[in-house]
DNA sequence: CAGATCTCTTGATATAGATCATGGAAATAT
DNA sequence: ATATTTCCATGATCTATATCAAGAGATCTG
């Protein structure tokens, strides 16, 4: 999750910047999956001097929990996060994975509150967009504003459908549908469709699902007596999307 | 659902042309719950240009569906709606009720398409916000900006607890949990709390709830023999909302 | 690097809630 | 009004997946 693949750095230095979290929007590599609506270079340079590079999260470190002040909103940078929102008895719901690009946060708006708890899965890092300066510039960037609604309007869409996965599919077809959903992530990403790394424990990916971990290690071994997939620790390769997509119910 | 109790129209004139749908934004009871934040008069009758009044929809008659053009957000005026999706497979899963005050169509916004499918419960009329107009003046208006990414985050908070429902909780959790919901609903709309109309199917709650017809059937005549609840065809009152609310897990 | 602590896999068993079945009540159509 | 369909409640049975159990890797920690 270290580096795009498919988009090589112009210069050895662009590459060291990026490695520090330096780099600009206008040369990010991230950009077209982050900000992909019309944004004039003039607003680039602007929103470009509110946002915080920050240092990188280690392996289950909290980017902010529900009783963090809500400043914020946050865009992955490298690496990974899950979000969880916890019932008063303790049990806890994975609500979503974010990988580079994505926002994490959207859901705090409203009550001006963060909602959920956010966690590193690997080391990764994010860009910080100070809520309140946000706004401020948002008033001059009617663009910026409509990014922010796509996004929010596209999470939501994801949430709902996440929403027939819990409430209607089997076991089978839930695994099958995540691993298309993680797989057309990455690709977009500029990653392998077929080769990656399932940076969550297989008890994140259970909970996520509404399924016990057992369930999850079963199917998956049976996916791949069925060579559909095949498994190697935290490393998962597709071998039958045609016959995985069939089955996502 | 007709009106409110607890605001009292000043003239019987309003509560006519209310009654007809054309009732301007803001002169409308359901204003606060609307429009909350900080729109200027001269905003609002800007707003109100572009508002189209409906006509009613009839129990079951379609308000859009996945392959309706999309050209507008709603916000319900009166009566209530559902929203499905369905997998490819049929089964489809109710995603969301709404009622006076709430918008439809939010996750349409980022592939400018209608994502899932929108059906009155009851005789109900909507505003409808033909969304290129909405966009232009709301270049001119930050706070309409603001208003609706508040509106998508709160809906995208709605959806996160529903996962947190349907991942984690059993049939009983799931019933009070959906109750409560409904009754704090009701009352942010000046309508009793305890007392109220389920305006939807028990199979649509079922489905909603990810849980069969039976038993949701089931777990509210047990409510009901435990004092908690007195159910009579679709109109119901709770009777015992601690004991409820410490059963929502 | 050794012990401790998680994580993952696989098997055996239990159970919450689904499905099947039926009858009555309510709503809708004729 | 009456027929027809849909909706709701309740009982009997079944099943997908949870839970319990146990061992093997992997990962952390001092």
């Amino acid at each position: 999750m270290a580096e795009l693949v498919n988009v090589m750095p112009l210069f050895n230095d662009l590459a060291k910047i990026e490695h520090e979290h330096r780099v600009a929007c206008q040369d990010c590599s991230l950009f077209r999956l982050c900000l992909p609506l019309g944004l004039q270079n003039s607003d680039l340079i602007q929103l470009d001097k509110i946002i915080k590079r920050s240092q990188s999260y280690k392996r289950a470190h909290s980017l902010f929990s529900i009783d963090s002040e809500f400043k914020s909103l946050y865009v992955v940078r490298s690496g990974s996060f899950k979000t969880t929102i916890s019932a008063v008895n303790g049990r806890e719901q994975v609500t979503g994975f974010y990988f580079p690009g994505e926002f994490i946060g959207l859901d705090a708006i409203h009550q001006q509150s963060y909602q959920s708890n956010a966690k590193a899965l690997e080391t990764s890092s994010v860009c910080e967009l100070p809520f309140e300066n946000l706004q401020e510039i948002g008033k001059q960037m009617p663009q910026l504003q409509i990014q922010l609604l796509t996004r929010l309007s596209k999470e939501l869409s994801t949430d709902k459908n996440l929403m027939l996965l819990l409430g209607k599919k089997t076991a089978d077809e839930k695994m099958a549908t995540f691993l298309l959903s993680l797989s057309k992530r990455f690709q977009d990403r500029g990653f392998s469709a077929t080769d990656f790394q399932l940076t969550m424990s297989r008890s994140d990916i259970a909970n996520h699902l509404g399924l016990a971990v057992e369930t999850v290690s079963r199917v998956m071994s049976r996916f791949q007596d069925d060579g559909l997939i095949a498994i190697n620790g935290k490393a998962i390769s597709l071998r039958n999307n045609a016959e995985l997509n069939a089955m996502c119910g």
